[in-house]
DNA sequence: TCAATTCTGGACTGTTCAGTCCAAATATAG
DNA sequence: CTATATTTGGACTGAACAGTCCAGAATTGA
């Protein structure tokens, strides 16, 4: 087995960095000599191990989806309530106001408002993305319900997905340059949903 | 006086149509050749009127930002009520849920989440857009105070500031999918803030 | 009618784009 | 050492891109 000249970089460490250019620039904006740049591999090695533009862009939404609904889990499994877990998580996002981490946004939010529905192929991900992350504010939320730190009466599903929605309108405010202030000022306003 | 041949188009219709394909398409997957089409006048015009791809797209925002800002004042000023105004905005945004025009988001927020910080030059005409349309639902909301309809110990600004941002989150959840039941859902939490 | 002025169509340019291809390099198995 | 399998660098391709340019068309004032 294993024939042949190995491979000379790490895959996934290529791929991370194929998610931070995206992440960073948007797809259409990103080019192949970017990308190449970033991951630091030839063109050869990059189509034969990803295939094209387009599914390394579509790896790259998994694999972004799976790193960031894996850092909410274990940071909602180690936070001390779940209604800490949900301020704690605002807060965090408010914090890279001003910030180069703040320009990032959300690669998930960031490709639904590049292709809206334009692109059905690349819909289903990015909603499957972000379902997932909501399930986690829904799993904090219901847990916050059993501790008393979440109003017992709220609809987890509701309430999660207003949660979610309401990080991403985040987001794009810090995008547009909202300060610290006007940050956490919003948050304020929307964990009062919670009670 | 008005020597020589005069322009085959109007160039505010042809504004409108680049704000739609702009709008509709976000800056870098609009090439010239779809606003050519869109806006039915040939290059030499194009470049004659506009200069540029670049500064017809900063003419685009401008005129976006003129038009939906009237718009909103407009509604405000007919609106039975500082509260109805906000509760019927956020109303029709959360009606467009799975049809042509929500997919089309805002052109403010889309440019904001396409360019970030990325480019300064355009940070500042949409940082501005989005300050006037802050501005509306911060008069709506001093409006729907003396009448009653808004908790009188809110702070107008931040509150504006919330509205804002939730829509624009609604925005994006739209774009990624949501259906009507989900964006009503969305919209009943984020006006708990109001009360 | 005839300058003077402005607008228009479309050919043209140079660059960048994503993607292909192959000879050379590097590994394994026997 | 040889045959086989795989990766790599870089030259190459054709299409699309934004933007330029100019000859000719259309208008006005005299």
């Amino acid at each position: 087995m294993n024939l042949g000249r190995p491979l000379e970089f790490n895959p996934e460490e290529a791929l991370d960095a194929a998610v931070d250019v995206f992440w960073c620039k948007g797809y259409e904006a990103t080019s192949m000599t970017d990308l190449l740049d970033a991951m630091d591999l030839s063109k050869s090695s990059l189509y034969q191990t990803f295939g094209s533009k387009r599914q390394l862009f579509e790896r790259s939404l998994a694999r972004y989806a799976d790193w960031l609904s894996a850092k909410m889990t274990k940071e909602l499994a180690e936070a001390k309530s779940g209604r800490s877990f949900i301020e704690d998580t605002f807060e965090a996002v408010a914090n890279t106001a001003q910030q180069p981490e703040g320009a990032k946004g959300c690669l998930m939010a960031n490709s639904a408002n590049d292709f809206g529905q334009r692109e059905p192929a690349l819909a289903i991900p990015v909603s499957d993305g972000l379902q997932r992350f909501t399930r986690v504010f829904m799993d904090a939320v219901i847990k916050a319900q059993a501790e008393g730190g979440v109003s017992a009466s709220a609809d987890p599903h509701a309430l999660a997905n207003y949660l979610l929605g309401t990080m991403n309108g985040l987001r794009t405010m810090i995008k547009a340059g909202a300060d610290k202030r006007s940050a956490k000022g919003m948050v304020t306003l929307i964990l009062k949903a919670l009670d």
